[in-house]
DNA sequence: AGGAACTGTATTCCTTGGAATCTATCACCA
DNA sequence: TGGTGATAGATTCCAAGGAATACAGTTCCT
C-alpha cells in the first residue's frame, strides 16, 4: 500500500523546489517573478479575464488575483479595460510589453524544466507523470469543497 | 514530447489544492496548521533536531523555520532544549502535547489523501506516482543551487 | 418599478515565508 | 593561543496570499 502522506510530501517538497529555482532564475534573467508569468500565460491564453476567472485558473482568492493584477499593471505587462458586458468587473489583457517579456521567458521555462525534470526520467515516464497530475489536478477542481461548480464524470486516465 | 510547462502548472495548481483542502479539515478537526502537522511529522521521526535541520528537511529558509519553532513552540507542541554538542543551537523535540495531536491528526491526512489520491487512482499508478515524485525530490535536494551546500557566487572584493 | 439577494472587485488586517542583518559560538591554523 | 572566517539561529523588514469586509452593479421576483 502506497504511503500517500510520504506521497504528499514529496508532492510539496518538489514543488517548492521548482518554484523556487524557477522564480530566481525568471527574476535575474528576465525581472520576472514566476507568479507574474503564470498570470500573463493564463491571461495570453484567454486572450481577456476577469479576475475571476484569473482566480479560478492559478488557484488563489479573488482579493490576491485583485492584488496580483495591480502589480502586473503597475509593471506595465497587462492592463484593465472596461467590460461592456458588465460594469462591476473589468477584463484584464496582456500589454505588448507583457506578450514581449512572456515570449522571452517561456524558453527560459522550459530549458530549467528540462533539467529538473525532462532529464531525469525517461519519456515515457513523463507522459505518465503528466497524465496523472492532470488527472488528479482536475479531480481536485471538480470538487466543490475547491471550486464551487458541480461534479463532472472523471476522466479516464 | 511532454509539455513541461503543462505538466509543472499541474504539478502546482494541484499541490495548491491539496493542500489547502488539508490545511483546512486539520484547522477545523484538530486546530493545527498543515506546515505544523509536517514539522511535528519531521521532529519525531529525527526525535531531536536542530532548527537548521528542521529547515532543510521542510524546504524553507532557517529563519522562517525558526519563527514557525516560536510558534509551535508557544503552542505547547514542541521544545527547545540545550544542544550539549553545540551551544550556539538548541536541539528541538516534541512535547507529549504534540505527539498526542501529531497521531490523532494522522488518520485525517491520511484519509483526505485518500479522497484525493488513493481513490483517483489504481493502486498501481500510485505506486509509479510515489516513485516518480521520490525520485525528481532526490534529485532536486541534490544540486548545489537549491540546498545551498555549494559554494556561494564569489562575493565582489 | 422596487427591493432583496447575489456577484465581482477592491481593500484591510493577519499570517507566513524570504532576504538581509546581527550576535554568539565554533573550527581551524599560523 | 589568538585571530579569522564559518556556522547556528534569532530578528527585522518586506512581499504575497487568505479571510473578512465594503460596495457598486446586476439579477430575480413580485
Amino acid at each position: 500500500m502506497t504511503d500517500l502522506t510520504q506521497l504528499f510530501t514529496d508532492l510539496v517538497r518538489l514543488e517548492t523546489r521548482l518554484y523556487n529555482v524557477l522564480d530566481a532564475r525568471l527574476k535575474a534573467e528576465h525581472d520576472l517573478p514566476l507568479g507574474q508569468f503564470e498570470f500573463l500565460r493564463v491571461i495570453q491564453a484567454r486572450g481577456t479575464a476577469r479576475v475571476f476567472d484569473l482566480a479560478h485558473d492559478i488557484a488563489i482568492t479573488v482579493g490576491a488575483t485583485s492584488k496580483a493584477v495591480d502589480r502586473i499593471e503597475a509593471a506595465g505587462r497587462c492592463r484593465r479595460i472596461a467590460n461592456p458586458g458588465d460594469r462591476r468587473s473589468s477584463l484584464v489583457e496582456i500589454t505588448p510589453a507583457g506578450a514581449e517579456i512572456l515570449a522571452a521567458a517561456t524558453p527560459t521555462v522550459e530549458a530549467e524544466l528540462n533539467t529538473w525534470l525532462g532529464s531525469v526520467l525517461p519519456a515515457e515516464n513523463l507522459e505518465q507523470l503528466a497524465a496523472m497530475l492532470s488527472m488528479l489536478r482536475q479531480r481536485a477542481e471538480i470538487d466543490p469543497r475547491t471550486n464551487g461548480a458541480e461534479p463532472k464524470p472523471a476522466p479516464e486516465l
